[in-house]
This record gives C-alpha cells, structure tokens and sequence, in this order.
DNA sequence: AATAAAATATGCTTTTAAACATCCGGTCGC
DNA sequence: GCGACCGGATGTTTAAAAGCATATTTTATT
C-alpha cells in the first residue's frame, strides 16, 4: 500500500471540509484517530453483518453500496462520490452493517474511528445537527426510490437510474457521457431488473436515440426525453 | 373540539417522555408551543408537498403515512403508532412533506411548534444525536423495506406486512388476532400489491389455515409458517 | 498467442401479477 | 324501501418481466 504514496494531509483536510463547525481540538482529535488506504477495484470494504468500524470517507473513486436480496440477486442501495461518506447509518444506529460496500474503481479511502467520532458528536449539537440533516434527506430518497423501484416499468426505472447516475458524477467534457462506467449487470442491481433486461432497455434506448451505447460508455443524447420515460414510462 | 376535552397535560407529559435528556428550561419552552387536536377517523393530518409545521406526535390512535405513486396508486410508507413521532423527516430535511397523513381511526395528534424545537435541538446534543439514531434506524428499515417490496413475491410481501403489523401494534387479548384494522386496500398499499391480490392471497393464507379472517379482523394461526412464507415466498 | 472466463447480446418460453369484469353483501341517504 | 355506493370476493384475460438458452464479444490468465 504504501508504494502508492497517499497523501494524506490532503486526504484529511478534504474530509473535515465536510464537517461543519468543528473546533481545533476536535479536529486533532480526528487527525490522532484517522487512517487512509488504497482500494482495488472489486475490493471489498466493509460486509452486510459486519460491526462498523469509524466513519468512511470515500477521498477518491467510487464505491457501490449494495444489499443481497432474494435468491442472490443484489440491490443497489447507494453509489458513494468523492468527497463524501457513507457506512455511517449503522454506526449510528448501533447495528450491524445491513448492505456491503464494494469498489467500482481503484479509490482511496479514510476511516475516522468510531468512538473518538460519536465522542465529538456528544458535544458538538451542530455537527450532530447537520449529519441528521442529511439522514433525513437520505430518507426521503429512499422513500421516493422504493416507489419507483415499485411502481413504475421497466423503462421507467432504467431511465430514471440513467438520470440518478448523471446526477451523482456528473458528465464528461463532452457534456453527455455520464461520467461513470458500470456494468449491464450494476445497473440491472440499480434499476431492480434482471441484467437481461438491462441490455434490452439499454439498446432499446439507444434505437430511440435516446442514449448512445460504446461499451460501458453511455451518451445522454436526448436528456428530455429521457426524463420523459422516467416520470411516464 | 373542545367538547372531546382533551386531557392536554398528561399528552405533554408523554410526548416529553418520547425525549430523552430535557432540561427544565427547555421542557417549558415546549408546552408554550404545545398544541393538540382530535382527528377523525378519515381526516387528512397533512399533505404531500406541504410546508412541515412542526413535530408531530400521536398521543391516541393510528396514523398511516403514504405517497402516491405512479397512476394514482398509493404505497404506504410508514404507520404511526402511540405514542411517537411522525412527519419530522421532512421539516428536519428542511423539505416539504413527499407523503401524506392520514388518521386510521379517531386520533389525538400534538404539535410542537417547528422553530421551537429547532431552537432546543441547536444546543442540545444529547437530544438531537437521539433524534439522529432515530432517522438512521428507519433509514435502515426503509432500505431493507425496498428490498422486500421489490424481490419478495406476492405471498412473501403479504405474509412480511402481516408480521409488520403485528410487531407495530401487538395483539389483542387473545394473543393471536392482530390489532389493527386495515381495508383490503390499504393492506395492498403496504405491501405493494392490487387489492384484488391482497384479497386473494388473504383468503389464500386463510385456506391454509395460516391466518384467518373475520371482515377485517385478522388471526395470525400460525406465526412459524406466516415466518417462513415471508422469508421464502 | 492461446485459452478460459466473464460480459454482452438476443431470441424464445414461462410465470407472475396487473387489469378487467362481475357478483355479493352491507350501509347510507333520501 | 329503494337505489347508490363501497368494500370485499372471485374468475378470466392480458401484459410485463423473469427465466432460460445460446451466441458472440471482450477481458483476463497462463
């Protein structure tokens, strides 16, 4: 790991950026109690049923967040971004991980032990503020996601995630490739199909000239109508 | 209202007993933006897309949550219980409310008043981290509830919803009828089905001598096989 | 470079649950 | 008392998506 020369002053002042408000001693606090580490792609960081450990903050890459269902087939929870958290809902819920979190590419991560966090939270109101501020926002969309996961088709569901994933990284230069690179099946897990399914719809898609397909690379030529095919399809 | 002479102190005092860690001062500031109201079976508490006035609290009765979905269709989202809290997710999200309230039999609801806790919660840690591993929990159950409503089949869903309702609400005396009292209708807007199925599957239940059903009173006969149904049907 | 393994593509069949159509019984309002 | 309406029950039809089979292409491994 080392050979891979992390930068971890940088890595550590990325992730207090994301704490609002935080006091000088509490930032060293963190800084005595915060590591970093490289992943692989396809690396594993934490399991379903697994004791959280600290906080994870995803400093580069992107991570999938995903949940085993009936007869192995995966769902797709939550795709983390650069700079941001996640894992975070177990710890704070004193449970066991319910979902396991995998790496799309090679990314850095950095972990803020557990107690010295929850410690900091017992005084600071404001910081415990803010994260229940995000809770509640994750909640919502979880709400929303679970009714279209439910109720709308196929298509629907497929052009709604194309749409979720331009959202969360963003396009290439090109301003339409979305600029994240998942598998037929990664996006099966997301949309609640079958990977069969996926590629159908996808190619649908694209005989529409709705989208673009070059592999994984996926073009948004027709931003509206998709957004048409998500909220009435 | 007023003739329904609602005792509002022994309300305050147990919506108070829901917070944890209240110093003296703050407990008054919360009765002076105290208020209750009697709601009829039917009634509407608030609506999707409304401003959240405050916190609210079932003090009596049953509360069922729910969003409508795609072609008018309704999912339920969550069932309010006595006494506990419901609608804060969106006022703490700094949101309008994405679902709406409705009373499932004649209700007893307080408010306390949105600023007014928002005012205690700037100062008091302990409180709001309380209020934090309260979002995170349900956060986790929404989650695992996407999953159930997505890869479960019809039986499975029916057979998780009836469990759900009877660790909500418990039984009656006889330890075995559930008690709550839902429409078929609402019974399929909680587990993701048409009514016409939630019909059929219940009396399909009811044939195998899982359950059995009198208008909407249901008898869970058979707890170990409604289990197992849920967990592999 | 050769081979194996994984991912993608596509056609066909089967299953599931929605949609639709009645029908029945109770309740409400007039 | 009558008709309208609502909730519940049940059978039939239809559509959507899963399941399965099989190519083909891409990627990884030796």
């Amino acid at each position: 790991m080392a050979h891979h020369n992390i930068d971890i002053q940088s890595a550590f002042e990325a992730v207090c950026a994301l704490f609002h408000n935080l006091q000088p001693h509490e930032k060293e606090k963190i800084r005595a109690n915060f590591t970093c580490s490289y992943i692989k792609r396809g690396e594993i960081i934490f399991r379903d049923g697994e004791i959280p450990t600290g906080l994870v903050c995803l400093y580069k890459g992107k991570v999938k967040i995903f949940k085993e269902g009936v007869g192995g087939r995966d769902q797709i929870v939550r795709m983390a971004k650069p700079v941001g958290f996640f894992g975070y809902r177990a710890m704070f819920a004193d449970e066991n991980h319910i979902a396991t979190a995998e790496a799309l590419e090679d990314s850095i991560i950095c972990t803020i032990e557990r107690d010295c966090l929850l410690e900091i939270l017992k005084t600071n109101a404001d910081l415990t503020f803010h994260i229940l501020k995000s809770l509640a926002t994750e909640l919502g969309f979880s709400n929303n996601r679970t009714i279209t996961l439910t109720q709308k088709h196929i298509r629907g569901r497929l052009a709604e995630s194309l749409l979720f994933l331009r959202d969360t990284y963003g396009l290439e230069d090109d301003e339409q490739t979305i600029k994240v690179y998942l598998s037929r099946e990664d996006l099966a897990n997301l949309s609640n199909m079958t990977t069969s399914n996926a590629i159908r719809t996808l190619s649908g898609f694209c005989n529409e000239s709705v989208i673009e397909l070059d592999g994984r690379r996926i073009k948004i030529l027709d931003a509206y109508k998709l957004d048409r095919i998500s909220n009435l399809g």
